[in-house]
RNA sequence: CGGGGCGUAGCUCAGCCAGGUAGAGCACCUGCUUUGGGAGCAGGAAGCCGGCGGUUCGAAUCCGUCCGCCCCGACCA
């Protein structure tokens, strides 16, 4: 993508609003406009990010043996009196009517809709298990939305419903979900933390929330020291075998949200405890059969007798990774994108777009690394060089390839780092090698 | 929903206390000079001062009301 035809709408001083660093970066970086409170537009930079967020969720849910599905936003009040929600839930579901006076809703979750399929569907345990999910926005009227798309009213967000005979088989999913969120986190360069968690508004007896650190987190994480060190990249896993190991690894150690944890009977010793503060990015739920009962999603199991499924749900908030992310990582100049999610693989910057030999050599670069299939971004404008360095490292590309008058003159271009800010003086064929040859992203 | 605050140009803000017909920086447009860390000079365009009502000869400024937005708290992917 040429900077001068695409749309990045940078801004020098973040607007008023913009209280935390992740806000304050996106609205800079062009990334999100906000609507009204808690609502967002996603500009073309945002987006890109959004998108690849979603695909690496996407793989890893399939991965896990999940299958995509996509279910609408708006639903029917009927559903949610089936289960009891409809009154349960309350002010944070937006509630609408169509023309015909039929109560509608802004769907904040998916339960209702997903065992309405089901229960149409399925009628036999051989089915089963089976686990469903959609990426989809969801609603939640939140009485005070903040802290930009971290905290919005309308969020994108993937959701998994399980279903199967039997508890056993409930915890096999929940259990493939929980590991396949691990790896999900740790493939957007997150550090992810399972917490053991309270049930809330979805109910169930079983459940986890993932917390990524980042000082601007919302709530205080104690945590044994070597949980931080943990690395599920090194595990083998096979969705299909036993991970209750796996599961039971992540969660020996000793790790408790700040409502729950007591320094008078903490396990951990002083000098192994970390406090930090986290970001809930994930929350799984088993919930056996507070849906199905009521809502008679029922299968002939292997004695031909009725039984309601067991099920779980899994979220995993897309949106507001992009925020997470970004409080997770940047610096005083900006974003830092971990490879994986990087709106662009590469900014290419032409330091003097009216020079002649940088305009050639840019081009070629540009077209180069678009044939090797990398994205890469190139700042073809006439500004003057600050304004360029200081644009890249804001959106925080990976890797600058960067193209100037002195450097060419002598051959060479140069090649940073935006995350260790190293940089190299290389050969333009060196320089595409090391990007498109490299595993980078 | 309780408490606090703010709405003036795309963004950051001044002006309001003490009423007199709209300002700055950045961004934008034109020209020239620049080009390795947010360039310089000159010129230009841009605002129903959140809406409505009131007081007044006169309202961005005072009063009332509504709307929007932000922050703190209780709730949440």
């Amino acid at each position: 993508m040429r900077l001068s035809r695409f749309f990045l709408p940078i801004l020098r001083d973040a607007p008023a609003d913009a209280q935390i660093v992740s806000h304050r970066y996106m609205l800079r970086a062009g990334m999100v406009r906000q609507a009204s409170a808690g609502i967002y537009s996603w500009l073309p930079l945002g987006l890109l990010v959004l998108k690849k967020i979603e695909q690496i969720v996407r793989e890893e849910q399939d991965r896990a043996g999940a299958v995509e599905m996509l279910m609408p936003t708006i639903q029917s009040a009927d559903l949610w009196r089936e289960s009891g929600r409809y009154q349960d839930y309350g002010k944070e579901m937006l509630r609408i009517q169509d023309r015909h006076k039929r109560e509608m809703l802004y769907g904040p979750t998916n339960e209702e809709l997903i065992t309405d399929i089901f229960r149409y569907s399925i009628q036999s345990y051989r089915d089963l298990p089976m686990n469903l999910y959609h990426i989809q926005w969801k609603f939640r009227d939140e009485i005070r939305p903040r802290f930009g798309v971290m905290r919005g009213r309308e969020f994108y967000m993937k959701d998994a419903y399980s279903f199967a005979l039997g508890y056993a088989a409930a915890v096999h999913a929940y259990n493939q979900m929980f590991v396949s969120y691990l790896r999900t986190f740790a493939r957007m360069g997150l550090q992810a933390i399972p917490l053991r968690a309270e049930t809330g508004p979805i109910g169930g007896n079983l459940s986890h929330e993932f917390i990524i650190l980042a000082e601007t987190g919302e709530s205080a994480v104690y945590c044994h020291k070597d949980l931080l060190d943990l690395d599920i990249s090194t595990t083998s896993v096979d969705y299909d075998g036993d991970l209750q190991s796996v599961v039971d690894y992540w969660t020996d150690l000793y790790a408790a949200a700040d409502e729950k944890h007591d320094p008078d009977t903490c396990p951990v010793a002083p000098e192994d405890l970390v406090e930090a503060k986290g970001i809930e990015v994930g929350h799984i739920f088993y919930f056996g059969s507070k849906y199905s009962e009521p809502m008679g999603a029922v299968v002939s199991g292997p004695d031909g007798k009725e039984v309601p499924v067991e099920m779980g749900s899994y979220g995993i908030g897309v949106s507001r990774l992009v925020g997470g992310i970004i409080e997770a990582s940047h610096d005083d100049d900006g974003i830092v994108w971990p490879e994986a999610v990087a709106p662009f693989d590469v900014g290419l910057i032409n330091l003097k777009a009216s020079d002649e030999a940088c305009a050639v050599a840019c081009e070629s670069l540009y077209g180069k690394l678009l044939a090797a299939g990398r994205s890469c971004l190139y700042d073809d404008k006439d500004d003057s060089a600050g304004t360029k360095f200081a644009r890249m490292d804001l959106i925080g590309l990976p890797w600058q390839l960067i193209v100037g008058p002195r450097r060419l003159r002598t051959g060479m271009v140069e090649l940073k780092n935006r995350k260790t800010g190293e940089r190299v003086e290389i050969s333009p064929e060196s320089a595409l090698s090391r990007l498109i040859d490299q595993q980078i992203g």
